[in-house]
DNA sequence: ATTTTGACTAATTTTTTCAATTATTCAAAT
DNA sequence: ATTTGAATAATTGAAAAAATTAGTCAAAAT
């Protein structure tokens, strides 16, 4: 029982090794199960297949990152500096797991419904933490926000789009460096810097 | 040789229909030239390549936007107003050539170098729009801003993306409709709307 | 009973080949 | 200088073959 959560443990944990280094195309489940020297048809006996072992991983470092991402945050009452933290979360996020995200981030083509289901509930919670943000602005009278919902989702838009934009111009390059994704965050800030003082009361 | 460029306007003009319906990999040089009871060989005397053609098509349709807007800009004097009415017409434009910009839309593929150079020029001349709106806010004592060009590029990154992560999040629709691009608009000016009021001078 | 495996099959991806389409050239005609 | 028909070169798409990888299962091990 407590042996066989270690074993789903493990193979999670070497998947996510692989998956975050190659990606789910270049990994194979044979590849996983050689780290681990476990046999193949292991791997199916904790995991249906091989989209549902990618989904798990997917979860599970997602939900670690808010996990820590909402328990430092609630700590931080300026919306203004909770912002920036966030941002500074998200994109080490990001470019630690730029390859495990590549098929999200890359457009086109179809993404299994597992993993959309997973991503569908990333974006959620990610538009739901900058309302959360949001929110204490507005309660805290440091904002004046007449849909902060929508308002959250449109940051969340800008955000993903600006980051896109700015990687897509990075033409032909395949591994964008730690360089540029310090860039990208500096865009970002001062643009929610900037939205942030649009939304601010008048009174402060 | 006005004849000569008679006849080049007139494949700009029957190439141009032809793509913005159809797309690049969708449109023959020979349904080109028998759209005007031209020869094929015909069209490589006035262009080099397809490559050539599409790309001078991408340069005049581009060309065409920006002039009308800048006629049309030099007219309005708030840089509200005017943001407001770049935002209209920018949609109107990619609802427009939808097609015609796949392929540099949709990212992942080599773009030819041909078209590429249209596009950065493209990108280039609309930062130096927005830049000029915000620098007439400047001038009029309406805005303050330190960083007049990284605030144009932040701005553009920031709709250029969430036109993208819209689009993106309509799956498996290949062909947006009138209301999506609609709601595009939407968000795109309330972002704009509150960034500007983020930029805006105290006295205002 | 639960966990693990090797050997097997099914599905998918990659490679190769070949036919058909399409881009491009060019000598000759206007 | 402009235009064309006919030819070649390059590209694409489909089909077949080969190779890799996903997924299954009966039996062994714990």
């Amino acid at each position: 029982m407590i042996n066989a959560d270690k074993k789903r443990t493990q193979i999670l944990e070497a998947a996510t090794r692989r998956f975050a280094h190659f990606g789910l195309a270049k990994t194979t489940m044979s590849e996983i199960a050689q780290d681990l020297s476990f046999s193949k048809a292991l791997l199916y006996y904790y995991f249906p297949d091989k989209n549902a072992l990618y989904a798990a991983v997917l979860e599970h470092v997602i939900a670690q990152s808010f996990e820590e991402m909402e328990k430092q945050l609630s700590s931080i009452s300026d919306c203004q500096q909770a912002m920036m933290f966030m941002l500074d979360k998200r994109i080490a996020f990001v470019t630690k797991y730029y390859n495990l995200l590549e098929n999200s981030i890359s457009a086109v083509q179809q993404i299994p419904d597992e993993m959309a289901c997973v991503l569908a509930d990333s974006k959620d919670k990610e538009i739901a933490l900058i309302r959360d943000i949001l929110q204490k602005g507005v309660d805290t009278g440091q904002l004046v926000i007449e849909d902060v919902q929508e308002t959250a989702e449109i940051i969340l838009f800008a955000l993903v789009g600006m980051r896109f934009s700015i990687l897509k111009d990075l033409k032909g390059v395949l591994f964008p460096t730690k360089d540029e994704f310090d860039h990208i965050l500096q865009l970002q800030k001062k643009m929610v810097t900037v939205f942030l003082k649009g939304l601010a009361s008048p009174s402060h």
